[in-house]
DNA sequence: GAAGTTTTGTATCGAGTGGTAGATAAGTCT
DNA sequence: AGACTTATCTACCACTCGATACAAAACTTC
């Protein structure tokens, strides 16, 4: 074992709770003082494990994104294009909206826009939510390999517009849309993805 | 003309200004110290005139629905449901991206997520965001009666997807996407929305 | 047990927060 | 002109922000 007094919290259950608070607040928002509420810890304590309040949040996001992975991995491992995109709306709909956390995506409303001191974490945000597009763009690049998708497709643009509409999903989950809601425009949007010419279809 | 010293700034000016401050940090994000810089005037002068820090954001809100409104009439008076979410989409992706503001949607960036003694100003937002959606969802159901949309369509799924794209591609320019990029999600979108069986096209 | 190492709690730092008191300036009213 | 009304400025309020110094506590190693 490591020499020194030992931590006397658990690394991980905190992360949970500062997720949870990054969340529900943003970056701006979640002030230390909440922070080390919800995690059960002193400050000291909070900068010797993290660094700094961005450290806290990267650390955070890498669990995010640790617990996204799974889900994703499913969603990829999808037989067909059009099951992929299906899989990956409907994950969407059930995690914005999963009671066990805060409604919406931590990658929209973590911060869109910071004020002074935390002009990257926007960019930090942004460059997460770009890699999920990368790897639905990659499945789908893949898929018109296999032939599965149609040569005139456009992996890229079919990538992009399920990332957007993710997107706006976690803006309207965040302001308390249900489930079903949610739901519905998953479906609209998997049709739109499905007939449209950018995934092979026939324009109008 | 009205008693007393007369005002030294032009409202409407300093509002712009707000705007953007708002629009580019976030509530939370944006500071007194920002905001009085960038409208040129002083604290005390500030609050005579809009009160508080909210106060300030709603006139804000106020002033960017007012301009907004131009556009949506343009938007609303398409001959069809199809000519309106055509102009719907594309008034998104150039106002997303207009070099004479900062990238993105005030409505999204502005603050999904608020820290302590900020907590309404989500639903402020969401609130306005929800206005849009409306107009759309009336237009729609207006389309339905004059036959344009097939009765089986459901214009609030309609009003509602569109809506979310919207939002989606608020968050995708505050992180740099560039106006073909949006023009790209949106075309995908649009053959999405004229031919799901929620417009009344046939489902697969 | 003594030395060495790491974590914890208390107490606090300087800077910045949103917001305001009070005096002064700049107008209109009679 | 003088009373009245409103806006502006300087200075400042109490408070919170993210972050840290320091000493006591809890462990491992020798």
């Amino acid at each position: 074992m490591v020499m020194g007094r030992p931590r006397s919290f658990d690394t991980d259950k905190a992360l949970d709770e500062a997720m949870e608070v990054f969340w529900r607040h943003g970056y701006d928002g979640a002030s230390l003082a909440m922070l080390t509420k919800a995690m059960g810890i002193k400050a000291p304590s909070l900068y010797a494990a993290f660094g700094s309040k961005e450290g806290l949040l990267k650390a955070a996001l890498d669990r995010y994104a640790q617990r996204r992975c799974e889900h994703m991995r499913h969603v990829l491992a999808g037989a067909t294009a059009r099951e992929v995109a299906e899989r990956f709306l409907s994950s969407i709909a059930e995690s914005h909206t999963d009671p066990a956390n805060p409604p919406g995506c931590l990658l929209v409303q973590g911060g869109l826009a910071c004020g002074e001191g935390s002009e990257n974490i926007p960019f930090e945000l942004a460059s997460r939510r770009a890699q999920t597009e990368a790897d639905l763009r990659e499945r789908f690049a893949q898929a018109q390999r296999d032939g599965d998708l149609a040569p005139e497709a456009d992996p890229a643009a079919l990538a992009r517009f399920l990332s957007t509409v993710a997107s706006g999903m976690g803006v309207l989950a965040s302001s308390g849309a249900d489930r079903d809601a949610l739901r519905a425009v998953a479906r609209v949007s998997l049709s739109a993805f499905t007939r449209c010419p950018e995934a092979g279809g026939v324009p109008s």
